[in-house]
DNA sequence: CTGAAAGCGCTTACAG
DNA sequence: CTGAAAGCGCTTACAG
């Protein structure tokens, strides 16, 4: 039932090498036999084997994408980006959850590039330094690290200037006329989280205000984070006039809390949040917040890993996408 | 420099059937020569190839999921719950995304089964009847439908019972007194809308209450939708006491413009939703819903898969999840 | 319990 | 521009 490339050859009159070659968009085929080979493709419903083409070949025309885990906007995102792209570079994409040491009993995604099942590895946001990306780098697979910023892995990557989109976050809050700007932090294990916090104290200091080691929380990238936060400065009598959150949920904690403790946002707090998440410009107050440019991250990074893949690319080049601050209705309108 | 199966047999000794043998855990390999070819893999770090064990062997230890969209965590969390059951089976996953009619350009993803890339799909929320599914069910390729109830195809599929979640979430209202109960609905294009407004109607015609045209709107599962539906009713003057929501984010729509026309939830008006989103748990008010059973659907789609991919299962075998309805503040406390 | 041989369906030099 | 031959790295009957 299945029909090879023999049957092919022998409707078309022609070798089965022949036949590869028009597979294979060779140029070298005389367009007339080029036709034939097609009508007999057509005509017995030929598709060529997967496997076979990759015993032969040596790659295999997937890619792989490696993520912690999908129940974030963001992450979600870049998997749809990656996989679009993907497609249209004619890849396949197999996805593969690593939460890391959070969950020990799941087995780390290693056969996926041990068994050569994919011809290249994105990773998304590795939340420390993997040992499997070690080892990925001990064996010269080819791989590209997405939204990470970890110096101790030298590997192409392509990430999101959090520096830079926490400073133009608390810039805007400054440029309001904020005095008092708080932040609320995430989780350490992703260093995206350390480097908005550091655009934050830069701005801060770039202009002359103080950084007031109360007035940064740990949020953990949650909205009970954001909450907790706010409720705590509430309590302690120091609620600041701004908060710039580590991402949009801490910031959906904040908006929470402020309605709990009836404080009017923007008229008594501003907030601004990190990722555009979906449900910022949907719900009132629309949320400022900085946009993450997913699609081009994942776009970026499938390009990379195709250039890694042909050589073109060769050393440990990183690309840096440059985040947006979108103003809303949490902030003052100016 | 890639080590074979012959590279093995060398080393421990032994022909390369033996060393299949132990690679495929066949009981017919003497303890000793076990452990030498054990031994060997060992030594030499060697690791099976992917694509000449497909090709030999006709399968290709990978199943492919097909969904429309990702932005939203219904999609995520089965995303998540299938990899996750794929991997404890020792199956990797290939993910494509077909946004359906919606979006022209973007090819169908068939050639991730006409090329044999995998052994099996699933599928899941199938918007209609997608010609590529027929075009599975006519070649016979393995598949599984996910979430879809198109009784105009006839296929192993696991489903999530909507009539009977709508029918309890309406029922659980009745249940608190309530006479005026509304209805958002959602897409058309989804089957999963049309059930849960019937199970509501059918909740309504069991107690007696009447069906009140004027009280069932159309959200289309946005933000958006639930605002305007309840704007509206409150506009023409017609504030329904409690609203059963297709989704949760219908129900987040319906809250926030409760917020801004200042009706007190649950205290004037009771929300139910639908998916148990999140956020509904961990903002305020915290939603009440009815909770899909998402990993059980991903779990049992996954095994069923693989039943039909072994023979097991042969006829179009429908297994039928219950949803849950979870009660928390935006309905009244009992 | 073990192995020689053939085969899975392609592609890649190498000739012509 | 076209094809015969070898090879990619496994597994599967079939013998023994």
């Amino acid at each position: 039932m299945p029909v090879n490339i023999y049957d092919v050859a022998k409707k078309a009159g022609l070798s089965v090498v022949t036949v590869s070659r028009v597979l294979n968009n060779s140029s070298t085929v005389r367009d007339y036999n080029r036709q034939k080979v097609l009508k007999a493709m057509e005509e017995l419903d030929y598709k060529p084997n997967a496997a076979a083409r990759s015993l032969a070949k040596g790659d295999t025309g997937m890619i792989g994408l490696i993520l912690p885990t999908i129940d974030d906007p963001f992450m979600s995102q870049v998997l749809f980006a990656v996989e679009r792209a993907a497609r249209e570079k004619g890849m396949f994409l197999v996805t593969a959850f690593a939460p890391g040491c959070e969950e020990p009993g799941y087995a780390n995604p290693v056969s996926l590039f041990r068994e050569n099942r994919v011809d290249g590895i994105l990773i998304l946001s590795p939340v420390k330094n993997e040992e499997y990306i070690l080892e990925l780098k001990k064996n010269g697979f080819p791989f590209v690290l997405l939204d990470q910023h970890h110096s101790a892995v030298q590997a192409p990557s392509v990430t999101v200037d959090n520096f830079y989109g926490g400073y133009q976050a608390t810039a805007r809050l400054i440029a309001a006329g904020f005095k008092r700007i708080a932040h609320i932090s995430g989780s350490d294990i992703y260093e995206s989280s350390a480097q908005r916090l550091e655009g934050y104290k830069q701005a801060l200091r770039d202009h002359g205000l103080e950084i007031a080691e109360e007035l940064i929380a740990s949020g953990n990238f949650t909205i009970a984070g954001g909450y907790e936060a706010l409720a705590g400065w509430i309590e302690r009598g120091q609620l600041p006039e701004a908060v710039f959150a580590a991402d949009d949920n801490t910031a959906f904690g904040v908006i929470d809390a402020a309605r709990k403790f009836r404080i009017s946002i923007p008229a008594e707090l501003s907030v601004i949040g990190y990722d555009d998440h979906p449900f910022g410009s949907m719900l009132h107050p629309a949320l400022s917040t900085v946009r993450q440019p997913t699609p081009e991250l994942g776009k970026q990074g499938v390009e990379l890993l195709l250039n890694v893949l042909s050589g073109k690319v060769k050393r440990a080049v990183t690309i840096t996408l440059k985040p947006e601050v979108v103003l809303r209705d949490t902030t003052p309108a100016k």
